[in-house]
DNA sequence: GAAATGATCGTCT
DNA sequence: GACGATCATTTCA
């Protein structure tokens, strides 16, 4: 696998389990362009795993057309439409062809809120919470694609960006996944406890 | 607040 | 032909 450097080393070497918390306090970051750059601190996200043992993860039954990203090198993104409406983001994680990710459900807008505000048909006074507070949302107000499917979020105009030094550690909670019928006891959804921009979607 | 509902379409069975 | 890793709105308590 192509990474390089300590963060994404130690993002997707030890599954994808061990990764979502560390995935959590780290920043989106799109560069549309000139004076558009929209930054998030992601809050939520929840693991689909690659071992097969999932039955709610896309690449349950095996790769397909669809879902091949998500078989693809760590680091890169998979990208799928939801209920024919929605744009939903995962991060692929672990090695080549194990099929594991992590959804990104929910961020705190920190850049471009303006423009976040007007993508998401929101009033200039809606709270910024609701911004990126589900992973519709997110995708909406980052103005993430289905053209965005596959590619790297380690080097281009859409980047991963470690939780920098002086960040404050987050403080990390754990439950069961949102919105999925099968695999319901897992508890694979981890969010930054008390946070005001995580979604609120029940828990199953 | 919590729960129910309709919109809408690509993918897989 | 059925089914969602959702969202916004409506309805009810």
């Amino acid at each position: 696998m192509q990474l390089r450097g300590r963060f994404q080393r130690s993002f997707f070497e030890h599954g994808c389990l061990a990764a979502a918390p560390s995935l959590l306090g780290a920043y989106l970051v799109h560069r549309i362009g000139p004076g558009d750059e929209r930054v998030g601190r992601i809050v939520e996200v929840e693991a689909y795993l690659g071992d097969g043992s999932d039955p709610s993860s896309h690449s349950h039954r095996g790769e397909t057309r669809r879902n091949r990203a998500m078989f693809g090198p760590p680091g890169h993104l998979y990208v799928y439409r939801s209920y024919g409406i929605h744009i939903c983001a995962n991060v692929v994680c672990e090695a080549p062809g194990r099929g594991a990710a992590l959804l990104l459900r929910a961020v705190e807008p920190l850049a471009g809120l303006a423009a976040m505000r007007a993508v998401r048909g929101l009033r200039p006074d809606a709270p910024d919470r609701e911004l990126g507070n589900g992973p519709g949302k997110l995708c909406q107000a980052l103005d993430i694609r289905l053209d965005d499917y596959g590619t790297s979020l380690l080097h281009g105009r859409l980047r991963l960006r470690p939780r920098q030094p002086g960040d404050p550690h987050p403080r990390v909670a754990r439950s069961t996944r949102i919105g999925i019928s099968k695999g319901r006891e897992r508890p694979y959804r981890f969010f930054v406890a008390d946070h005001p921009c995580v979604s609120h979607g029940r828990p199953s």
